[in-house]
DNA sequence: TGACTCTATTGGTCGGACCAATAAAAATCC
DNA sequence: GGATTTTTATTGGTCCGACCAATAGAGTCA
């Protein structure tokens, strides 16, 4: 049969320049640190204008694999990538119709429920802290009516829950699908009960006791209740 | 105490004319279809060079928000986003030193666990059948001496796995982080042997069972001895 | 010595020109 | 009249050359 063809982009110069850039930091020439040649040498040694040049640093500065930075000794600097990218793109999926608030919450929930199961067998002293830190501070916000404010100490629950599993990939996993749960909470706003405060008390308890069915069970629960009433305001102010 | 300040990043114009139009997409006035106007048009409206613009556009269009096209009625068209980014944040990031490949590993093999259980209870007759096929292809590539070729139908196996879920975040997380695994696959070269062949067969028989702790068992071996083959290979030929 | 100024380097922006791709409109041919 | 070819207008892609803005180091002066 007639093979579909590959979509053949085409060949613009400066996608040139940001590939080859790219292979030699794929290929190890290029570390985190290293500076790039000038604007103006890149631009004669690749034998193209400096615009073009431009484009492709641009590009490779917003996905977090250079930084620019002028003056005398600027330049264009190898960084280290940017982790928060990969929230954006869920984002932007989101936003663009490509991925549906269901299936968001529901990889959350089992995502949420492997580093329950994680982070009770890992946890530490220091991590269990973090985390009594953190609702002690929702509460306190709860007390003083800044309930938008807490919004923000909810979610960093979960990023300290992932950060107990002590695998930075989880992390990053678990900070990108919250950023996007964070936009929902914001539009949801903020509730005015201690109902999560205390469930997150429950759990907590038995996230120290080392009992991971029981957290999980407790995890589950509000998250499942959470995600019924997201959908509910979500399907109330439709987006598209 | 004194709180750390935000880095402040310079106010540069093509940073600006981004950062609006992302808002427009963010509030939904932008939808995935829509043209922007021309460059020329936009240049004018924010007041600010063609270049400026182009730089705005070529970034968004790297973040897959909108799609450059020439031509008498091209334009710049807002896109749907693009779920391979995911995986390149995480490429970057690897090969940038911002995690490792245990970190990497460890959360794969979570992930895959939690696939594993939901592809059990979820996963149709269709998808079986994918399965299947895929390893029936993997043994053709294995028979064939195309050891290489079979490095990619292997991948594809825990994609459509992933499939099987019916959710199209987990295929999307799975995705992400088999681009990266595919690098050390095809680093560490095609396996000679049929083992992993053997091995997918018994998964398939536990997962047409249903039995989601047999399959789970059989995965989590695979994926160990994977993992400490792919350590080795890769402390051999440091990249740093 | 110390604070200031100058200067060279490098990213950021501009404007205007031309090329390349593309689709609609116009002209041409059968 | 209809199909085909040519023209043309629109729009992204590239280039050039100039100037501005930030910055670190050298040089200067009190």
């Amino acid at each position: 049969m007639t093979q579909a063809f590959a979509p053949l982009k085409r060949n613009r110069l400066s996608d040139q320049v940001l590939t080859q850039i790219q292979e030699r930091i794929a290929s190890g020439e290029l570390r985190s640190g290293d500076k790039l040649p000038p604007e103006r040498e890149l631009a004669e040694s690749f034998g193209v204008s400096r615009g073009a040049v431009r484009e492709a640093l641009r590009s490779l500065e917003r996905t977090g694999l250079v930084s620019l930075q002028a003056g005398a000794h600027g330049g264009a600097f190898i960084g280290q990538g940017d982790p928060g990218l990969i929230g954006d793109s869920f984002r932007n999926l989101y936003q663009l119709g490509s991925v549906s608030l269901d299936a968001l919450t529901e990889a959350r929930l089992w995502l949420e429920t492997t580093i329950t199961r994680i982070a009770c067998a890992r946890a530490t002293d220091k991590d269990l802290a973090a985390l009594t830190a953190n609702v002690d501070e929702a509460e306190r916000l709860l007390l003083a009516k800044r309930y938008d404010d807490k919004i923000d100490i909810h979610i960093e629950f979960h990023n300290l829950l992932a950060r107990a599993t002590h695998n930075a990939v989880m992390v990053m996993l678990m900070g990108a699908l919250m950023d996007v749960m964070r936009d929902f909470a914001h539009t949801a706003g903020g509730e005015r009960h201690d109902l999560t405060i205390k469930a997150r008390r429950r759990f907590l308890a038995k996230l120290g006791a080392r009992d991971a069915d029981a957290a999980v069970a407790e995890m589950t629960e509000h998250l499942e209740s959470l995600h019924v009433r997201y959908r509910d305001r979500m399907k109330a102010r439709p987006q598209r």
